[in-house]
RNA sequence: GCCGGAGUAGCUCAGGGGUAGAGCAAUUCUCUCGUAAAGAAUAGGCCAGGGGUUCGAAUCCCCUCUCCGGCUCCA
């Protein structure tokens, strides 16, 4: 008997039973071998040390640099992790521990939380196991067996309870790694020894819920980070701190677009004249699109009577998320917003509709306020009140996938207007568990939003199971400028709400037929959106967008006049000028501009006055043009703060 | 909501039972300068809030609020 591969290059080799993928990888070449860390067969991750199994397939080599090389070695580091804690804690449960985008966790029970000194001594012990260098032994066990090692380990023995069978090797069987007697229940596959693990570091310890449950006991988790090595390590590192810099919550207050105030409570933001200019030029581009894509505009208030909740189903299904009811008079309760969809519906249900009047677009930036739970809030980007960018779309099911099309078209346009190029959606699919309706009329809807997906041409994975009870949905995902992939747009696709509030129109045959709703973000929460811009920018908005467009900056007091007429002309073509008229010197005043981040800074001094001409300086640029005329910078900057269409 | 950590001047932070500190920012004065920090002076605080312990609390204890990292949830 031999083993079948397809090796990567495409060509054919036989080996006999019993090699091991280091083997092959050796053969193909010493290099690639050496930055082994496990082989695939037929995209099955295999330890490089275990022989392949019969009868073999496509056969790959998984190097350390890799996303599945690392997720190895994560999970190689996560089991040494568990390692150096029970040794410096005898009689820790642990439950599970994973590779995990970025790095890994496990999760431990010590009877306490882990302090910051736990970390440290527990990190130098990692050390020393890696340093000894104990080789990772494979071992293939029936369950009864793995039962007895772990009789003392509830989790893990709930683990290997639950496993179901012929997922993790052959039948019945689980498996496990030892090193130097440690030993672990693991699928792997695991590098061949500790010391292959070069950059290891560990993070930070939370709680978490064991299987993600808050019913369940909350365990303590420890988060680390594995890479190839050292320089891969310090790259992440890096990331970590230019993310940091770029956080929305230390750029908000900085840049002076908006801050928290304690006196509000928490997730309630104000904006600052700043900010408040750039969300109304933000606003500006979400009406002008709207009404370019034919939506109309509704107003509506901020609070209803809880009867409309009851209808609208809010108070049966989404009642957490809503402030607590007011109680204004005897008879009724009313209660803030959450989501603007019945009030919109009221506006269609005003009066009779026709066939004539659909597809009817309403759109609003409705003001809602949800009661997120205390611990989930983060600046931004989940608030207790925010503003939708909601319309509501009432169509035929003919209509239906026109309208489709028209809303991806639409939402797609303004994430390129906000500079997101790169995206991936998610498809929804229904839950059957929470689902209204018969299915046929979810497949149609699914299978009409498949096709709008498929005909824009973006890429999209299905979420089983994860649609609203009223129907499947699209969500948008963006990549920003780092790589940080943000979900903010949404096309929902709803048969409940019209069914609840009993809408219809009259067909062409004169009978009374039920519409269909889009419901529809593009932005999402504006709030939640400035935040992912401002993170996207890392502040330095481009110029359309940015609150100040140009400072102006006079050498010294006798160009302030000047200054002020430059700054005239550049008002005068719409831009957004700042005339720094302060006596610090001119490289400070520079450098304010800079640290604010303003797109453009104009100098000007006695050869300016002299000339008409001005210096031009942009942000980012480390140069500056200078003696450019007047009426040029004065049209060059115009055209560049030209906005999307 | 849960588990940790934290809250001292506008910002970044030091101090740690006995009268509250620095740098930057602010204000005033001087300087009038060509591309990332001129100089000097002044002012600025219920040490998050509320209770306790103590002769005395910013400091020790308890509660609340807010923020940070996660869990859970989600736009």
């Amino acid at each position: 008997m031999s083993i079948e591969l397809i090796l990567p290059d495409g060509t054919k080799a036989e080996h006999p039973q019993g090699v091991t993928g280091r083997q092959v990888a050796e053969s193909i070449g010493a290099r690639l071998a050496a930055a082994a860390v496990a082989v695939t067969i037929d995209g099955v991750a295999v330890d490089l040390d275990r022989p392949l199994p019969a009868p073999g397939g496509e056969f790959s080599v998984v190097t350390a640099e890799t996303d599945l090389g690392r997720s190895v070695l994560r999970h190689s580091a996560a089991h040494v992790l568990a390692q150096a804690v029970l040794a410096l804690h005898p009689g820790a449960a642990f439950a599970i521990g994973p590779p995990i985008e970025d790095g890994f966790y496990y999760d431990f029970d010590i009877g306490r939380p882990f302090t910051p000194e736990d970390l440290e001594r527990i990190e130098a012990k990692m050390t020393e196991i890696i340093a000894a260098d104990q080789p990772f032994v494979r071992e293939a066990m029936s369950r009864d067996k793995a039962l007895a090692i772990f009789a003392d380990q509830p989790f893990k023995t709930e683990i290997i309870k639950s496993v179901d069978p012929g997922e993790v090797g052959a039948g019945d069987e689980v498996t496990v790694y030892r090193n130097n007697g440690f030993v672990d229940l693991c699928r792997g596959p695991h590098v061949t020894s500790t010391g292959r693990l070069r950059a290891v570091k560990l993070l930070r310890t939370s709680g978490a819920y064991w299987r993600g449950d808050e019913k369940n006991p909350q365990l303590q988790r420890i988060y680390g980070t594995a890479w190839e090595d050292r320089k891969a390590l310090d790259a992440y590192l890096q990331r970590l701190e230019e993310a940091e810099k770029r956080d929305h919550r230390k750029l908000g207050p900085d840049l002076d677009l908006f801050s928290f105030p304690h006196e509000l409570g928490s997730g309630l933001a104000v904006w600052h004249p700043k900010g408040g200019m750039l969300r109304k030029l933000l606003e500006d581009h979400s009406r002008k699109l709207h009404e370019a894509y034919g939506f109309d505009f509704v107003f509506t208030p901020h609070l209803a009577r809880a009867e409309l909740w009851q209808i609208s189903g809010h108070l049966e299904w989404y009642a957490e998320g809503m402030f607590p009811p007011m109680e204004l008079d005897a008879d009724h309760e009313y209660r803030v917003k959450p989501m603007n969809c019945p009030f919109h519906i009221l506006v269609y249900k005003s009066r009779a509709r026709s066939y004539r009047d659909l597809p009817m677009r309403l759109s609003e930036l409705g003001g809602v306020y949800r009661y997120e739970r205390s611990g989930t809030i983060h600046g931004l980007l989940r608030a207790r009140g925010f503003t939708q960018d909601d319309s509501h779309t009432f169509t035929t099911r003919e209509q239906l996938p026109a309208e489709l099309d028209l809303h991806l078209k639409f939402v797609l346009q303004w994430l390129r207007d906000f500079g997101f190029t790169e995206y991936k959606a998610e498809l929804s699919t229904r839950d059957p568990d929470k689902a209204m309706g018969g299915t046929a009329v979810w497949e149609e809807a699914t299978e009409y939003l498949r096709q709008t997906l498929e005909a824009a041409g973006i890429d999209y994975s299905i979420n089983e199971g994860d649609a609203a009870f009223y129907g499947p949905k699209i969500d948008i995902h963006v990549r920003d400028a780092i790589g940080r992939s943000w979900q903010v747009s949404t096309i929902q696709l709803d048969y409940l709400l019209p069914e609840r509030f009993e809408l219809e129109y009259i067909s062409a045959e004169n009978t009374a037929v039920r519409p269909v709703m889009i419901h529809c973000a593009k932005a999402g929460s504006l709030e939640r959106f400035l935040g992912v811009v401002v993170e996207h920018y890392a502040g330095a908005f481009p110029m359309w967008l940015a609150p100040i467009q140009v400072s102006v900056i006079p050498v010294a007091d006798r160009h302030i006049d000047y200054g002020g007429l430059v700054a005239e002309r550049l008002r005068a073509v719409g831009l957004r000028i700042e005339l720094d008229k302060s006596s610090e010197t001119v490289g400070e005043k520079i450098r304010q501009a800079l640290t604010a981040k303003h797109p453009a800074v104009l100098v000007v001094g006695d050869n300016d006055v002299e000339n008409s001409t001005v210096g031009v300086r942009y942000y980012g640029a480390d140069q500056e043009r200078r003696g450019v005329a007047l009426d040029e910078a004065v049209s060059e900057l115009a055209k560049v703060a030209e906005g999307p269409e």
